[in-house]
RNA sequence: GGCCCCAUCGUCUAACGGUUAGGACGCCAGCCUCUCACGUUGGUAGUCCGGGUUCGAAUCCCGGUGGGGUCACCA
């Protein structure tokens, strides 16, 4: 595609964890830029010095990586580009656009209140707006003088038309009394600095958009269009955060999901395409459109991730849920270094149809690495002294079996049982738990051919030395 | 409370003003089967309310109600 003129930023503030919400900002933004061959930007808005850590960014940057949404420029951070922000201000002052306010943040509280109880718009009071020069000294922070005469007309991306008086638009402070500047004078400059054509963020932003553009007016700078997309609700329907549970993309990344099923997911939000449910990337890229976005706000619906995280782990090649799976199996404490690539696909093989995470299949897959304890119940009642002969006719068997593989192995077995006038459901339950150490496993001959034969046969005789043991 | 946004099954979502209101997750049941899963078949469940416009409204308009967001020297 070729390079347009299209510029998108996603703009976190390093003050947490990459939340889940602003990875669907991120997303958002990253298909619109991809999709029209624009430019992606990734800006740190660390202004506020008290909450923003180097940290935060790491988590950020690595949380994006891990999702494969990639960028063009930056991380530029709002802290090195303090000159540019006080030419800003210097420049609204100068032109009698802002003032210095000499209010205390006590006072101000004292006057919100009011506001609140009265039910008026709690607005600044403009008590320092037409102080004269020199008329008050000392500590103070810097107010823009907002318009309150006519209209803002927001041209919203996804919610269409929408207006605000400008009656009730607060003069916000833009410079703080430590000197730094605020959030909203800072998107402003840095948006029209950076070429920003498209803002897509949150609804949560939709109410600072009308004094963004009063800013973009006051500065003489083109106002770039805005898409205002829906939130995320927690099952309370508020606004999902930690308090809902997992909320940050590390969590759903050390619970084991899939980037391909959490963007799969959040995709999906809002959005829909015939009957589809399953999208790659790919068919994101070519299908996802902003003007199909929904405008009603989405619950988090855990099951349905976990649903979809489980058709990922099956269309995922193997190999690579193999290496992905490495960390996990090391956290169970199963392996210290990497096992055979090929064999490790062989037991992703096994286990991905009945995993729905990467933990839950690390989990699953402990009896392939070492011995475990029984299941007691189930050593109880399928290790029976009934079934030890037939497991050790079973054993005689599976020594001799040429080649070692599942095909193999079970028409063999099925075939001389049948001579027995046994049944495999008979000998299927006490096998399992000889060799898996649970009544729960994947099929039994997939589980004997990645064994081997050797620990096939080592661990049907240790069953039999237990049944014999047992009493 | 002011301002703003939103409104189809429990949840995510379809439905040129004309459909038995469709699909998916979840839940329930059947089938498949060496267990558990996967898969598959079927079932459960929805247009917030009231007016209007129209031959006809989930769909358009108005009003309620409900939910959410926002009102910081946070972003």
């Amino acid at each position: 595609m070729a390079p347009s003129d299209i510029r998108v930023r996603f703009a976190p503030s390093p003050t947490g964890f990459l939340h889940i919400g602003g990875v669907r900002t991120a997303l958002y933004n990253w298909i619109f830029a991809r999709q029209r061959g624009g430019t992606m930007i990734l800006r740190i808005e660390d202004t506020d010095l008290t909450r923003s850590t180097d940290e935060a960014i790491g988590w950020i940057l690595d949380g994006l990586t891990w999702l494969g949404l990639d960028w063009d420029e930056g991380p530029y951070r709002q802290t090195e580009r303090f000159d540019l922000y006080n030419e800003h201000i210097d420049r609204l002052l100068a032109q009698n656009k802002a003032y210095r306010c000499y209010c205390t943040p006590g006072e101000l509280e004292v006057s919100r209140k009011e506001a609140m109880l009265k039910g008026t718009a709690a607005k600044y009071s403009g008590k320092c707006r037409n102080l004269k020069d020199g008329e008050r000294n000392g500590e103070h922070t810097i107010r823009f003088k907002a318009p309150q005469e006519g209209q803002i007309f927001v041209d919203d991306m996804i919610r269409g038309m929408v207006m605000f008086d400008e009656d009730q638009m607060d003069d916000l402070i833009i410079r703080r009394s430590d000197g730094s500047p605020t959030y909203n004078l800072t998107v402003v400059v840095d948006d029209a600095d950076m070429g920003i054509t498209h803002v897509i963020r949150g609804e949560d932003h939709l109410s600072n958009t009308p004094r963004q553009i009063q800013l973009y007016q006051a500065l003489e700078y083109d106002v770039p269009r805005f898409g205002h997309m829906s939130l995320i609700l927690g099952p309370d329907r508020e606004k999902l955060s930690k308090r809902h549970g997992a909320a940050a993309v590390d969590e759903f990344r050390s619970m084991g999901y899939l980037p391909e099923a959490l963007i799969n997911y959040l995709v999906r939000l809002g959005w829909s395409h015939e009957d589809q449910e399953i999208f790659s990337v790919e068919e994101v890229l070519k299908l996802w459109s902003l003007d199909d976005q929904g405008k009603s706000p989405s619950v988090f619906d855990h099951d349905k991730l976990q649903w979809l995280n489980g058709q990922w782990m099956k269309i995922v090649p193997p190999e690579q849920i193999a290496r992905r799976l490495l960390p996990f199996l090391e956290k169970e404490g199963l392996i210290t270094m990497s096992p055979e690539p090929g064999w490790l696909t062989k037991v992703v093989l096994t286990l991905r149809e009945r995993a729905v995470t990467l933990v839950e299949m690390a989990h699953r897959a402990g009896f392939y690495f070492k011995e475990l304890d029984y299941e007691p119940e189930s050593a109880e009642k399928f290790l029976t002294p009934e079934i030890n002969h037939l497991m050790g006719k079973a054993g005689a068997l599976i020594s001799t079996v040429e080649p070692f593989d599942h095909e193999t192995l079970h028409s063999e077995i099925r075939g001389w049982l049948e001579e027995e006038g046994r049944k495999l459901k008979d000998l299927a339950q006490p096998l399992r738990i000889a060799l898996t150490y649970r009544k729960d496993s994947p099929g039994l001959f997939e589980v004997m051919e990645v064994l081997g034969r050797e620990t096939t046969l080592e661990r049907i005789e240790k069953a039999r030395e237990w049944i014999r043991n047992r009493v």
